[in-house]
DNA sequence: CCCAATTTGTACGTATGTATA
DNA sequence: TTATACATACGTACAAATTGG
């Protein structure tokens, strides 16, 4: 329930309700969300303030939203292994525009470097022999 | 410059000049950027188009915020590299708010996720030896 | 220590554009 | 074609944190 003395500011209770039912399987993996009209009014506040609470969830990337249709909760894929070579150095950033439109990258999917090449982290993991 | 008749919309131009800047060095790492209010006046758009922009930005991890002070371009800091043992995986994907604030883990910056443990991708990197 | 100015954060409203069903 | 839904963009107002006098 949104509290509006909570000291919590509202589009972040919104996110932790939604973030909740995800995490719990309550919403599923790849079922569709509430319209934001729908949350606003069941939430009682402007879709403005739903529309921020979305767009913190993409940027964990546990959504996904697409013009013209409802947000969809991210399914999870297997990942693709790919053993390290000796000297290899691995770490993570979020991906440039150009990334992002190359491997078609998701908001809120960060890409794994290793020398100058990016993978999307939600479809690629490395590891050691 | 901003054009209303490019396709591309304004607070993506707006995030893609200052990027460049950025990416350029004419912005260095660790300065302030201007006040959403005056790149708005020079961009004549609204606060909230820059605010938009501003967001993206802190998104691809290039600038963080805080709010009674500008926004700073984020400075690197060196990253302090683990060596894999055998047999472990890392991947990457965005923190949780938990491992967020625990970690004091900005927008914008994924973490490295080795078994159980969360490491923020931009103080850590893996490697094998 | 307090006060005022500045700046970002939050939240509301309205309107229009564009993609999907 | 029509209705629905998300994207963009403008506006306003106030809250909260920081800075500096």
């Amino acid at each position: 329930m949104i509290s509006r003395s909570s000291g919590l500011s509202l589009y972040r209770q919104v996110a932790d309700a939604i973030r909740q039912q995800i995490l719990s399987g309550e919403l599923a993996p790849g079922s569709l969300l509430p319209s934001e009209k729908y949350l606003a009014e069941e939430h009682d506040v402007g879709r403005d303030t739903i529309r921020d609470a979305m767009a913190h969830l993409r940027g964990e990337g546990l959504v996904e939203s697409k013009r013209g249709y409802r947000s969809r909760v991210r399914a999870l894929v297997p990942r693709e292994r790919i053993w390290l070579h000796p000297g290899e150095i691995v770490t993570a950033r979020m991906p440039t525009p150009a990334e992002k439109k190359e491997h078609g990258i998701h908001e809120g999917v960060p890409v794994l470097v290793v020398g100058d090449k990016a993978y999307p982290a939600d479809r690629y993991e490395f590891g050691r022999e």
